[in-house]
DNA sequence: TGCAATTGTTGGACGGCGACCATAAATAGA
DNA sequence: TCTATTTATGGTCGCCGTCCAACAATTGCA
């Protein structure tokens, strides 16, 4: 597990990764997302195309490292909920999903906006930009659902868990969205996630929060 | 506008649509969708693979002919829920809003149920499948928070029509998901979208409807 | 009957993405 | 020095989606 220090065998990496970053962020402004090649930011970087997919799956990739670091966060903060719940029994599953979802938030900075926010709104539908959209709004969905799962006891694919976790990251997607397009002015993404979420939240905390005071672990079968 | 009966210039078209429906259809039991190209279902419908793109933007549009359909209808089903509107005054916005995705669930017959659903459970993420689903989502999103700003007055890019609309979708998403999931014993969509639907509109309705009885047409702005 | 206009169909080519493989370079340890 | 391991590179492949220049079929008009 510990690949920290140790771990000098074989050829040492370039400075790839960053270049390739620098690159496609320059390429991006010049020209937009969709019109840069892989080649162009390859060359650019000094680097070959296969090397480019050494460091990164896809194009669309270069969008989303900001996001991805942030989504990285999500099973620490889940795991930290789960915590947090232990010492305090009653903290409810919605309330767990929020401050996660905002620990989350909490790792974009402002000054950093990931370029999948900001092309998105230049340009309709960039094609792949799209796939890659729905690819981390997948892997964040599976998360947080067996999570709430879990906590509710309900089945891993019961519809209500399911269109909790769907509808709170789609609310967190939307409020990322506005972040993103208001300006230099904007300052954390938390604010606007929290009034996103919250009516989500106190949605579904009836059907989903166990009652609160009751030793009765008992789970309502819908 | 009407166009049904007279305009016959040019050369016919063939029964090319249905062909190459069918032949997808075939194609995408026999082998999975990732691994039909486009060659395989124009030769099968007996026409030419540019003759395909003549019927369908792209391959994955073959997924989404039904929900196409359904889709369609949002635009009715919002004029439909002003009229009721109209006559019934305090007639709620996250209500009119789950009345039209009530009525769009209406729009899926339980024996066709899409290709994306099915194909997207068999296999994870199928690329240009993403692609084409957010593309679908958005269409549907910009209809929706259009319809939700001009009943509550606030601007286009309110972050509350837009969290709101992207979680009922997201949700409606989810239970699409799950009704594709219960085998042939599924019965209609609506009971699903309902159960999915009706938390998220009840998390909203405090901030987004409203007060019902008082004459006060005054908007809270956030 | 012949001629244009319109519309559908076809072939060919192109750029680009992502996957694959074999091989060369660079480094650590024996 | 040799070997194992890791990174970098070149080349090839199948596929998608776009474009363009033809060709075919049908209608309307002269």
């Amino acid at each position: 597990m510990d690949q920290s220090a140790t771990r000098r065998v074989g050829r040492p990496p370039g400075s790839s990764r960053e270049m390739l970053q620098e690159a496609a962020a320059e390429l991006f402004l010049e020209q937009t997302y969709a019109k840069t090649t892989i080649d162009q930011i390859a060359r650019r970087a000094g680097v070959s195309r296969n090397t480019f997919f050494n460091y990164f799956h896809a194009k669309s990739d270069l969008l989303w490292v900001e996001v991805d670091s942030a989504l990285a966060r999500l099973p620490q903060a889940l795991a930290d909920a789960d915590a947090d719940a232990d010492a305090d029994a009653q903290r409810s599953v919605t309330g767990a999903v929020r401050a996660a979802v905002l620990d989350m938030a909490g790792g974009l900075d402002p000054s950093r906006v990931p370029w999948a926010l900001t092309q998105s709104e230049l340009m309709g539908t960039a094609g792949d930009l799209a796939e890659s959209a729905l690819s981390r709004f997948r892997s964040a969905a599976s998360l947080l659902s067996v999570f709430v799962a879990r906590r509710t006891g309900l089945p891993a694919d019961d519809l209500l868990c399911w269109s909790f976790t769907m509808a709170a990251l789609a609310a967190a997607a939307a409020a990322a969205r506005t972040w993103a397009g208001s300006g230099v002015s904007r300052g954390t993404l938390i604010p606007y996630v929290d009034t996103a979420l919250s009516p989500v939240c106190a949605g579904f905390a009836p059907v989903l929060d166990r009652p609160p005071a009751s030793g009765n672990i008992e789970i309502a079968r819908r």
